[in-house]
DNA sequence: TGTACATCAGTGAACGCGCGTTCACTGATGTAC
DNA sequence: TGTACATCAGTGAACGCGCGTTCACTGATGTAC
């Protein structure tokens, strides 16, 4: 009863014999590096191009080590992309969530453009993901709440800081607002796609959405 | 001389020992039934997933065939997609080309919208075609000159029917709206992807054009 | 229009490699005392 | 803090399948007369 502490309780309310997992640091280190290792190799070859055998290469594993770890590519596929696009959501909207009182129009356009660019890496999985969500149920759900909520985040935002006297109707309530700038932001991707060296994209997208939001 | 026709003009000037090589109807049939099982292979299970084993078994030939039509099915691909986008290019182009004087602005952005629409599975594939060319610098030049076409298109209608007066800088060159346009039409696709059933892109991309190009 | 011949288009079998998947084993890591 | 023990995490070899690729062959198609 004093030796150990909160973890037992599970084991007495256990009806299944399995104890609870202790998940040591090598683990999550080769968890790690394999999921580093897929991403490199997704953003270089694409999913359907990566090998289970490729990417434990040069993760620098055998492949044994990938089942100790994952089921199989998709179930890797999935959890790299909710980890790290979890972690770019909490990114953007804690850099939307600083309040500028009596900010610019215009700077606020520049924040959150800068808020929602991301490299070429990024972008070249997240593309493949949607794809990839095109035909697995599970994958598209998690992509729409995702979508949700940065929905939500952008709504927010502009409700408070955009004067949306004499928008068109179709833009006038937040929600739809925020849907608008989103378009956007999405319609830049596939020239970013075509033109890696470009660097005017931000420039362009800014513009778009300055278009969209600021009416004379 | 009198025998056989221009065709021979090509032997009588040809350095290499090839003849012309005869084109027959069996072999353009075989073709045509590949490239629509690529094409329904493609959509169903993305370029990645796919192998040529499949696209013949549903085509109906043996592996052989294909290696008699194609060198790859990364040739495959390629031509498959620069014939589709073609002829889809030809059409769109077609049902913008026609005339309407007076036309109010509602009615021109229905015609754009409803030229630009089109199939689910077609989206699928050019979807993944962008990213195979993000990878592929000959896809990428395709698809670049592609958008320039349609950029020119639509350029020549906006200017010849929209008043720019009052638009901001970003937009007032036809070229610049045009390719706001193409923007807007391509950030809707995500939510395509993600939402097959739902049909309300049609309006809701009709409305982010409304919202751009119709400034009370 | 028919027949003989040449060339072509697709067949189907064979080969082999890349790679997914499994598993007995071993060195690494954590636990108890 | 050290030692003995239990469990875990990753190894590496083995198996086998799917499929890309090749090729000698044959039925189909076109040409010449």
């Amino acid at each position: 009863m004093n030796q150990s502490i909160a973890r037992d309780t599970t084991d007495e309310v256990t009806t299944s014999p399995s104890r609870p997992p202790r998940v040591t640091r090598r683990r999550a280190v080769t968890r790690a590096r394999l999921l580093d290792a897929a991403f490199a190799e997704f953003a270089a070859r694409g999913f359907g191009q990566t090998s289970i055998e490729g990417v434990c290469e040069l993760a620098g594993y055998t492949r044994g080590a990938f089942y100790s770890n994952f089921e199989s590519l998709d179930e890797l596929f999935f959890v790299l992309y909710e980890e790290r696009s979890h972690s770019l959501a909490g990114q953007v909207a804690a850099a939307l969530a600083i309040p500028h009182v009596g900010e610019p129009v215009e700077s606020l356009i520049e924040r959150i453009v800068t808020a929602l660019m991301i490299d070429r890496e990024w972008i070249l999985i997240k593309s493949e993901f949607y794809l990839y969500a095109a035909r697995n149920p599970a994958a598209a759900a998690s992509l729409r709440s995702q979508r949700e909520n940065l929905l939500n985040v952008l709504a927010r935002l502009l409700d408070d800081e955009v004067d949306r006297k004499g928008f068109p109707l179709s833009l006038k309530s937040p929600q739809r607002l925020a849907a608008a700038v989103m378009a956007l932001h999405d319609g830049v991707t596939p020239q970013l796609l075509l033109d890696p060296d470009d660097g005017s994209f931000r420039t362009w997208l800014i513009d778009l959405i300055t278009a969209l939001i600021v009416r004379t």
